[in-house]
DNA sequence: ACAAAATTGATAAACGATTAACAAAGTTGG
DNA sequence: CCAACTTTGTTAATCGTTTATCAATTTTGT
């Protein structure tokens, strides 16, 4: 199978490189004639453009990078995928870096995608170690923010689901179906998101007359020790009667070990989780969660990068995508 | 920020662009006195290689691409981070085409990847509608299959799981905790993985001298009527007492129904999946399943895939990765 | 019918790297 | 001291595109 290249189509169908560049990229000068001559042979050949040539010429590679944390994670697994979706039927191709929540990994993919000319930067939650827009490789890289605030807010779009929303609708649903003490469950270190999310848990609070104190109505989810920690937090607090985990991997591990506890749920504890995981609706009893909406996000992301890229439109600064609650059994 | 060339390098040391070359790719040609002035230089004007002008003229791209059917299931993601995490560590870098189980869209993508000059690819599972070897634009692509069997087998490199062993063994870990009549229950459409585990799962009867009957000892899941799929199964056959879930989307959600029926698990019947979610370890009670070796798996398929590149050594054509059996409350 | 304008196509110069072929300078042995 | 060899570095071609500039041809207006 021999590669052909334009200069093969050229001779193939008599007329010059020049022209048939034209016709492939569609710019108008050459007659239908030779149009239809020079589309003849690319079907014949089925010469494929060579986009490091291209690339190399119009200084642009048709290729996007995402940094994201961990794709194992489902969350940002469907947030990728449904970004790669949208991305390939505009013509670009994706470049997955998994970073571990590493900044030197970070930094380093940062180094490859900037050799490889990427067009521009999508940038999943993660590290707050260094701000990417004081990085040399990404001064002129048009690039986006989703979950995570960039400390130079100029020029840069910052993209997020209504954490706050999700976590005070969550906190009021336990409230409204009668929960009087309710708790958040959360790790020891808490990103960005997680900031939000606990802001909406004590509003709730608040509005709904319930003063919000760390020592009662918060609950640290140290991994692995889930059971020991839950178990004493409930010996010292019994008032307990509603949970709001600040995501679903809490939300599930609570669940499983309330259980074990030979608590009732949503009889004894009420609980809600965060990111409507798959997995939510297989627990028994089915977990309620927030359900962030990530085709929105993802629709999003990308036209506002590729607005960026094109300069057809300026982009948003600050965008946030509402979120919905989804209740099921377990906050009954 | 000026994006430097090799030229301004070149000039700003007092040198010609071939040293240059020679210094960054290391190929001897040159004195030490050179190398500290050239790679001084560098360092100050933070010069990074254009990939698209090294990949022209090399024809070359240090990108592999990869075919996954569906990266939000875990399984997927896991083995695709790892992949993308030893290429990184090779410095090539990997494009993602989430293929959705889509004949087309895989066409679509491979076409894409031609054009961009991969220097490999990696299939994983999906569909078998066509025979990658078959393509144009894979004639002489290296590429290697996991879990996806090629039809013409020459030269081609064919890595999977011992999905037989697995099911035999977690088979046999139900019969040997008392089960007299243990089932196996997967969806319709099987995968060439899934005719395996089917396989281990009949020969294992065999061996403890149960004869496989279809009626009596499989149940076919139809997705969103696992409920009634189950129940109507159980009413039919009260004898059952151990289930064989093909993957543990089935194995959680058969797990929830059972409890929904007032079964115990594992008293009444127990219950093995395969795959080894996370969810796995919480859920209540916890489930038993096989699980991959996705290390080894990545390992392996890359390091094969890396040799047929470089012609290094020649690749092997078949080869299959030991699974082990993780034993949890399910199937006590 | 002829000048001006519009259409169509060709030539050649980039883009930024690698590398074969060559040249100059330095080293060595007899 | 000079032939032969080694070391070091330069020049220029090449990869496959795009596109500015120019040239030839056709169309149009009067």
């Amino acid at each position: 199978m021999k590669k052909y290249s334009i200069k093969d189509i050229a001779n193939l169908s008599g007329v010059s490189v020049a022209t048939v560049s034209r016709v492939i990229n569609d710019n108008g000068r050459f007659s239908e004639a030779t149009r239809k001559k020079v589309l003849a042979t690319i079907n014949e050949t089925g010469y494929q453009t060579n986009f490091s040539a291209k690339n190399l010429r119009m200084n642009k590679s048709f290729s996007i990078g995402i940094l994201v944390p961990d794709i194992s994670n489902y969350f940002f697994a469907k947030l990728v995928q449904t970004i790669e979706e949208i991305l390939f039927n505009h013509g670009y191709s994706t470049v997955i870096c998994n970073t571990a929540r590493n900044a030197d990994k970070e930094l380093a993919y940062l180094k490859m995608l900037e050799s490889k000319g990427i067009d521009g930067l999508i940038v999943i939650s993660g590290p707050k170690a260094f701000d990417i827009k004081q990085l040399p490789a990404a001064k002129n890289l048009p690039f986006i923010c989703i979950d995570r605030q960039p400390s130079d807010q100029h020029g840069t779009v910052f993209i997020a689901s209504n954490h706050y929303q999700g976590a005070f609708e969550a906190t009021e649903a336990l409230i409204n179906n009668g929960c009087q003490h309710p708790v958040i469950a959360l790790h020891q270190q808490i990103s960005s998101s997680g900031i939000e999310r606990r802001n909406g848990f004590i509003d709730a609070l608040k509005k709904n007359n319930i003063f919000f104190n760390p020592e009662h109505n918060q609950v640290t989810i140290e991994t692995d020790h889930i059971l020991t920690t839950l178990q004493a937090f409930l010996k010292d607090h019994p008032e307990t009667d509603g949970i709001f985990a600040i995501n679903d991997t809490i939300g599930i591990e609570a669940l499983t070990t309330l259980l074990k506890m030979g608590k009732a749920v949503p009889e004894d504890i009420k609980l809600i989780g965060f990111d409507d995981d798959p997995q939510d609706r297989h627990s028994f009893p089915t977990l309620s969660s927030v359900r962030q909406n990530v085709d929105q996000l993802a629709e999003v992301s990308v036209k506002n990068l590729l607005n960026m890229i094109t300069h057809e439109a300026s982009p948003e600064s600050s965008i946030i995508i509402p979120v919905s609650l989804v209740l099921r059994e377990s906050s009954r």
